[in-house]
DNA sequence: ATAAAGTCTATAGTAACTACAGAGTCAACA
DNA sequence: TGTTGACTCTGTAGTTACTATAGACTTTAT
């Protein structure tokens, strides 16, 4: 099949098919005689396995790992458990800063009255006064 | 002041400070006659409230409306409101999609024992048999 | 035969910085 | 006075994971 069906099938667009083949993240696959890229059902899982690493959020040199790992079948795992376990962490620690953030854009929010001027903002008088403190 | 003590005093880096300026977040302040940047308080106080507000995590870009607004305090103000409510709403949204990542990645990690090899690994496992389900 | 749709490569843009290179400035010390 | 070292200047390129063009070529349909 041509990169236009590829891309119909995973959800993916053309262009990032061909950056991900530039990437090293699919192998660059055989090429018609007009020289339009050919693929085949073992190119659609491994772009289908690298979509699925992409909802999980994990980076392209995470996956680029998965896969060369996934080429040696008989080596230890617990380097792929490592790289999760890691990943997990990073998540967590994101949720943690983003409640914070939300927080303080609540508290924020609370402060405008919404019906005055900028002048009598509670927003925009807060986030100065919190910089006035530290002047 | 210079630039390196403006720095210091706002845990900026002088390249940052360099940026927000050619993204005129900052004013351009005047120069030495050897053509170094010279800043006063109130320099010191504009950035800091850039800084308390990328703590926020808000864009450049509402930053700059925000310098905006400020600078027109007789205006309604609900403007101010509405960039923050929305800006919570998508950090909300940001955590929900963290949970939901979050519970499929430790559903990953659960399936690994850690001490087999890469064929036997539940991960490798687990996320290859998501992508056969779809072919 | 021709038009439309698809594909090719190469390049630039996105956000918010960070990291140089190469040159100029300034203060202190011998 | 000369020189060293710290600081600053501009301009450019790199980061991540794409997206969006331009301009040329190939294939398909009418």
């Amino acid at each position: 099949m041509k990169i236009g069906e590829l891309a119909k099938l995973t959800d993916c667009s053309v262009q990032t098919i061909r950056y991900y083949e530039k990437e090293q993240l699919l192998k660059s696959p055989e090429r018609s005689e007009g020289n339009f890229r050919l693929y085949n059902k073992s190119s659609l899982k491994q772009l289908m396995f690298i979509k699925q690493c992409r909802t999980l959020d994990l980076t392209l040199s995470e996956i680029r790992q998965l896969l060369e790992l996934q080429s040696s079948p008989s080596i230890q795992c617990n380097s792929v458990n490592k790289m999760i376990d890691s990943h997990i962490q990073q998540v967590e620690q994101r949720i943690k800063e983003l409640n914070s953030l939300k927080k303080q854009l609540n508290y924020l929010s609370n402060t405008c009255s919404n019906d005055g001027t900028i002048e009598q903002c509670g927003i925009l008088q807060k986030l100065t006064s919190d910089v006035e403190k530290n002047v």
